[in-house]
DNA sequence: CTGAAAGCGCTTACAG
DNA sequence: CTGAAAGCGCTTACAG
């Protein structure tokens, strides 16, 4: 391996010289900077990135906190993250907290310990002490903890407004409204979206809470239907708790989207697999990742950001579980 | 931060004496180890991987390379390695190579510098040479690239002979094998275990190059059933293609499980939110990536193992796209 | 503009 | 069984 020793060797500076060329840092003669050039393409240096973490207690490795990557909204935002990443020269540490604050304590002090360089966090632990406490670059995603950490979001109430509507201007006259988990910022901001559009209108609704998994939002959306077999219209908070709804209509007998209409909630592919397709409101994951990174990596290198909040927009994008526009 | 150094003092030993104590390299007496044990306690000190990486030039870090983790065989994957590198005190790092040779080789490079403990591959370009020549520990994933390098596999000649079966004993006449890529390994076992049950019956059959992607795997599907409408069963070599044939079907008002089966290969959270439900042959993902990790620690941590392949178990999941069986 | 030297926090022969 | 010392490969005041 050669080190840095070697090139100032070769170059006839000193390492300090070496180093400080290297690094943009302090001031280096045109001939000292050519002959340290000259060096590294020929002994092809490469610097070690532990030796110098040890010394500057910082390393490019970036942590990304999130519940499970196996749910279907989280490979694309990794994916993001890491494209970005690496285009900057990072590297991206997979943490699946559950949700569990003592794995994501965990997770911050062990890699602190290896001095990481920041974190991306979507997890709704964000106001757990060992966040505030991490003294760290933190960006948040979909939850704001403080004024402090940045925070990246889809424009989750717009985006339920859109929803609505859409059930809406189809002749929806009876909704039901899938409500995602209470602690989950996002599934708020869609459920005020959702009240403060159908609350304009004389149209019927429902409200019932489901969490963001198939088999019990299938459950729930079949319970619903059976209570009320004149729903005529589901708002999923999730596109995969539209899968349970459309589930459950099928086994209900009922016709999607002629007897009932449905509109999930974030665009993902599964979307364009079910028959018929699913109408969503889409989410710009992946643009949301890269916003994450990027602004993590500004942090990092204490660059100037420009606003805390980046609010991704959102479309609403038709497929096959909703009709044509009524007049 | 406390340091070594700091443990060393309170215990009144030295550094060296501290470091083996930690270690459990070399003797430490009695009274020594207490001394460290009850300084180490009351300091909370803890070990700066970072000095000790720069020493011994090993890391816990593992990187994980695949193709795209948005390939929905991929996160399952990425969450059961995770899982068991962390309880073995292991840290993973994120690579999506896309399948391009100079994105692995880039990072096999860049890793390397961090002092990497070993990789896990998931992908095609196995037999670059950046892998032959990394001198380091890796476990493969679906392809050997040689004798030295473990690798786990789904059993997937026998999965493709179940496959297969399922629609033979539920009357299909004429088959449509829809294959996967023909550099993927698994994708040919499968072609295997097909052909060789198909062939030791008279029944008709095709077979279609297809790659694991939802619209194109629905545009051939389509053609094929165009084709020749008398196709009244399907084997997909993935669940993904297997949902673009379903789709196909419906576009071309083909009743399914009624008139056109269906059976996919991959068995991930996708299947069950069709309508109808996938019948599908399902690899044991989750396994595969937990043996992977572990057996990627043990040669990391220089501990015998037993094999050098393994085959995981596959299973036959039926659900609604296959009827029940016919006498 | 540049170099000698100390230091980051550990590990590891080596000598005793 | 243990310690002094060198070394891993870099960075960074400090003095010049």
């Amino acid at each position: 391996m050669t080190t840095i020793r070697d090139v100032a060797k070769k170059a006839g500076v000193s390492v300090a010289t070496v180093s400080r060329f290297l690094n943009s840092t302090g001031y280096v003669s045109q001939e000292a900077a050519a002959a340290v050039t000259a060096a590294v393409a020929e002994l092809q240096y490469e610097l070690n990135p532990v030796a110098r973490s040890l010394n500057t207690k910082k390393s490019n490795l970036i942590g990304l906190i999130l519940p499970d990557i196996t749910n279907p909204f989280f490979p694309e935002l990794a994916r993001a993250v890491e494209d970005v990443a690496l285009s900057y020269g990072y590297t991206v540490i997979l943490c699946n907290s559950d949700e569990k604050p003592e794995k994501e304590k965990n997770y911050i002090e062990t890699l602190k310990k290896k001095y990481i360089a920041g974190f991306i966090v979507a997890s709704n632990q964000l106001d757990a002490p060992h966040y505030a406490n991490a003294n760290l670059p933190i960006v948040a995603l979909d939850r704001a903890i403080n004024e402090k950490i940045p925070t990246i979001s889809s424009n989750n109430k717009e985006g339920a407004i859109l929803g609505t509507k859409a059930l809406l201007d189809r002749g929806c006259k009876n909704i039901l409204f899938l409500r995602g988990p209470e602690e989950l910022n996002p599934a708020n901001d869609r459920y005020d979206g959702f009240m403060e559009t159908i609350q304009q209108t004389d149209v019927n609704f429902r409200v019932v809470f489901c969490p963001f998994h198939f088999a019990d939002s299938q459950e729930i959306a079949e319970q619903a239907l059976r209570d009320d077999p004149s729903i005529d219209g589901i708002f999923a908070s999730s596109d995969v708790s539209a899968a349970g709804a459309l589930k459950a209509a099928s086994l209900l007998g009922i016709a999607v989207p002629d007897a009932l209409q449905v509109v999930g909630f974030d665009g993902v592919a599964l979307g364009e697999m079910l028959t018929p397709g699913l109408t969503t409101v889409a989410q710009d994951v992946y643009k949301m990742g890269a916003i994450a990174a990027r602004v993590l990596i500004k942090r990092i290198e204490n660059q100037e950001i420009e606003q805390h909040f980046y609010q991704v927009p959102v479309k609403l994008v038709i497929r096959g579980t909703t009709r044509s526009v009524t007049e």
